[in-house]
DNA sequence: GTCTAACTGAAAACGGTTATCATTTCGAAA
DNA sequence: TTTCGAAATGATAACCGTTTTCAGTTAGAC
């Protein structure tokens, strides 16, 4: 009968580390498409599975942010922080810039008791266009 | 030359008429999916394609909301009110109440113009148990 | 070095949505 | 009422992102 390893760790990999290197090096959200083909494009190459089942695991693990785009598509973020907190994402690059939201909360809880509704919680996404696109455009 | 209808508008059908109807029967938002499943048990007989393409009208002239359910799955409910409005969802049965948002606009715009964002639009989404639910529960 | 649970990834399955296209239907005009 | 073309329909196939499968690989504890 020997030791086991504690069950539920997790290990390091080649692939877990790219993954988290290239969430960590871009400012905005991305696909697991989109971080799978930077991947093989640069020599790292990584099984598609591999990537969609790590971004899962960090956004189960709160380590990243997922956000659902209007068209449907899940994209994946770096978390800067760890409280809750909502995300203003540019409509033509993506970058996105992270704000908290006691108002928000307040606004939330406040209508949702007045309508009888219990246990709230709220989904915010904000988009606009940054600086940056919005001088690129004249 | 003959004199034509007048280009885009629209024909009166059997199935535009059944899909409409369905929406505004239901308090709740529902999927193309359900509203079809709907149809077609109540000898309504609908194609799939169909249902989608009016739901997609619908939405495109704003007689209808539409929510994205985390899971994805995009979901239909006939608009009661004509202005911006967000719904709170209730997790459990599906029920959904409208409101206003006057301080949450404020709060998207202002701190988007504080990150440099311009051309602000927001989502929101406010999910809880509904009085009905909760008092089931127990 | 040994061993095994965790990890990997190619390929197939899945599920909701959209595109295709031959057929049907509405409705304006004659 | 009949005609006729644009609009609508719907069965089928295509699409596309995501998940599952499963045989093979690997990290890391001992």
């Amino acid at each position: 009968m020997t030791a086991r390893p504690p069950a539920g760790a997790h290990r390091a990999t080649r692939q877990g580390r790219a993954i988290v290197a290239a969430l960590r090096a871009s400012p905005s959200f991305r696909s697991a498409q989109e971080i799978h083909a930077e991947l093989c494009a640069g020599g790292q190459k990584t099984g598609l599975t591999t990537v969609y089942r790590h971004l899962q695991r960090l956004a189960d693990d709160g380590a990243v942010d997922v956000l659902r785009q209007p068209e449907g598509d899940v994209m994946y973020r770096y978390c800067a922080s760890d409280e809750h907190h909502h995300h203003i994402v540019c409509r033509e690059c993506g970058r996105s810039a992270e704000t908290d939201c006691p108002e928000l909360s307040d606004w939330a809880d406040r209508v949702a008791h007045s309508l009888g509704y219990s246990d709230v919680s709220h989904a915010v996404e904000v988009f606009g266009v940054c600086a940056d696109c919005r001088a690129a455009r004249r």
